[in-house]
DNA sequence: CGCGTTTGACCTGCGC
DNA sequence: GCGCAGGTCAAACGCG
């Protein structure tokens, strides 16, 4: 299960693999499955790879039917002649219609079992046969009439899902284009791109193609980079940069997507004059797009999370303002991964170890890194896809519905920050799951503060949202736009208690909460695609999650001994 | 010897 | 234009 997530299907698909999918609306993708655009482009009559193996079966279902027939032609004459054409007749409707029937199993038995019948009968009288070959007949029409019925039932239903995915398409883009029309910091409008490719706002599949896919990475990591990359923003301003050398090349996404200064500041600078053309609107537009980060919060004695991924550390600096220095950290599990994180303890709480996640993970994942890249791909799309810059709770309860469902064991506080310089999605995993002891209660002060909001959420009561903590404005304090944050954990919004990490029941707890989130959240295609992703990352990080969050749990029951946590911690990293 | 970390220097963006 | 801060590079260093 999980390596058919994690590798994909077709060798790339996978969990997030959904890049590779319609352009026109990244958000879609998520709403659009691979395995299902697949399978509509199977039943299209396209030549992907499940039409191909579909139409093997297909052949060996008439090259059966041809053996049948020439095993009876010397006695079935006209009949069986007849029987071939309509056989033949029949099989070319279902061929047209739909593929899909031939894969039914009953066709294949059914072929097979007529032939064993045939073979029985070898020895047999040819009246015999014929009487034999006229019941086949009756019984294979009926049976292809069956078929028939059964295939435009089927049509019928594919025609249905189809136009609920385009009514749900139209939807989204009805929805976006309102948001783009709306004043808020970040809109979605697709960035231009210099050969007039621009049909599609990247800034959500850049990270939908945060999963571990391979084929896909490659789709996803040209737009990611060419436009949305995150990154350092001299890097971003650029787009369009389709150079060939970008795509197969390991170094080539990576390297020229965080290349910082000297030679790709040279190359961006170039791009950037075409961009300035564009006009200063998109620009800002794309600068408050391309650098989308999700931070997490956690409580750990480890000096980083153990999030499943190979991390190297490439830097480190001290933060004006923070004793403990920010360390910078590098995918390496893949040469040209472009996703980088910061690692930071939080000033006012150095227990509490802040890593901010950027980019999208080009290649697959373990398991155990699963849990982390779908809670930040999520969010990061959550955050992008338009969520963010509405005030009107909605992307705050997506956002906390993601971190509770994605991150279901760590009762978690999403926070959404939205002003420059890029969005920032947090998720406080520093709230203790419930009955723990040692819980530390960094996010539950102040339960009115002015400017909380009243999030209606899926157990049906109003949750309360707190304001920021000091410490996580602290942490935010750059952006000073929008920062909506819920304590979903003392809320109760769940009718019940959140299991333990790992559960059985956790999956159909997360089924259940979106299901309850998509009806309850106008905006649903949020809720939408944090309920596929939080299903898809509860499938396979059911176990996963625990060891993300082993190092939240462990460590709450060691809050108190704040400077011996720090001296412990740092002794890898703080050396200045 | 290879890999990862450290750390000073460099580059860029931004505010004044 | 200047200074500051963030981010990154790459040589030096350490470790297995």
């Amino acid at each position: 299960m999980d390596k058919g997530h994690l590798g994909g299907g077709g060798g790339g698909g996978g969990l997030l693999a959904l890049d590779a999918s319609p352009r026109q609306l990244g958000f879609l993708n998520l709403l659009s499955p691979a395995p299902f655009h697949r399978s509509m482009e199977a039943d299209d009559g396209g030549g992907g790879g499940g039409g191909r193996g579909r139409r093997s079966i297909e052949v060996d279902f008439f090259s059966d039917e041809k053996k049948n027939m020439k095993k009876s032609r010397a006695s079935a004459g006209a009949e069986a002649e007849e029987h071939k054409d309509q056989a033949s007749a029949a099989g070319l409707a279902i061929k047209k219609e739909d593929l899909t029937i031939n894969l039914l199993p009953g066709n294949n038995t059914r072929s097979d079992r007529s032939m064993v019948v045939d073979d029985d009968g070898a020895s047999r009288a040819d009246e015999d046969r014929n009487g034999r070959n006229t019941g086949e007949l009756a019984a294979m029409q009926t049976e292809l009439s069956r078929m028939n019925e059964e295939n435009q039932r089927l049509r019928g239903m594919l025609t249905q899902v189809n136009n609920s995915y385009h009514a749900l398409q139209m939807h989204l883009v009805a929805l976006m284009q309102q948001r783009t029309q709306m004043p808020p910091v970040q809109t979605q409008q697709p960035p231009t791109h210099e050969d007039g490719k621009n049909e599609s706002p990247i800034v959500p599949r850049q990270f939908l193609g945060l999963g571990p896919s391979g084929a896909s990475a490659d789709v996803a990591e040209e737009p990611s980079n060419s436009s949305t990359e995150v990154g350092s923003p001299r890097r971003s301003s650029s787009n369009g940069n389709e150079d060939p050398e970008r795509g197969d090349n390991p170094d080539g996404p990576s390297t020229a997507g965080w290349l910082p200064g000297r030679g790709m500041s040279q190359q961006q600078q170039q791009q950037q004059l075409g961009a300035a053309a564009k006009g200063h609107d998109q620009q800002a537009q794309e600068a408050t797009m391309r650098k989308a980060r999700v931070s997490v919060r956690a409580r750990s004695e480890a000096p980083i999370i153990a999030d499943g991924c190979q991390w190297r550390k490439y830097g480190q600096k001290m933060a004006k303002g923070n004793p403990c220095p920010r360390a910078y950290y590098r995918c390496t599990m893949a040469t040209g991964c472009p996703v980088r994180k910061q690692v930071q303890r939080c000033a006012e709480d150095r227990t509490i170890l802040i890593t901010t996640y950027e980019g999208t993970h080009n290649h697959p994942l373990p398991p155990a890194a699963m849990a982390m890249a779908s809670t930040t791909s999520a969010a990061a799309s959550m955050l992008l896809s338009g969520s963010m810059p509405s005030a009107d709770g909605a992307g705050l309860m997506s956002s906390n519905f993601l971190a509770r469902t994605v991150l279901p064991c760590s009762s978690s506080m999403a926070t959404i920050s939205a002003s420059a310089p890029f969005p920032t999605v947090t998720l406080d995993l520093t709230h203790a799951p419930p009955g723990a002891p040692n819980a530390m209660p960094l996010n539950v002060a102040r339960p009115h503060a002015p400017g909380q909001f009243h999030v209606p959420m899926p157990g049906g009561g109003m949750a309360p949202a707190f304001a920021m903590p000091p410490h996580m404005l602290y942490n935010q304090s750059k952006f000073s736009g929008l920062q909506m944050s819920s304590d979903s954990v003392d809320a109760g919004q769940f009718a019940q208690p959140r299991p333990p990490m790992g559960l059985p029941g956790q999956l159909s707890d997360t089924v259940s909460a979106a299901a309850a989130a998509i009806t309850a959240d106008p905006n649903f295609t949020v809720a939408l695609a944090a309920a596929i992703s939080s299903i898809m990352a509860g499938q396979h990080a059911a176990g996963n999650s625990n060891a993300n969050n082993s190092n939240n749990n462990t460590s709450n029951n060691n809050v108190t001994t704040t400077s011996n946590n720090t001296t412990s911690n740092n002794t890898n990293s703080e050396t200045q």
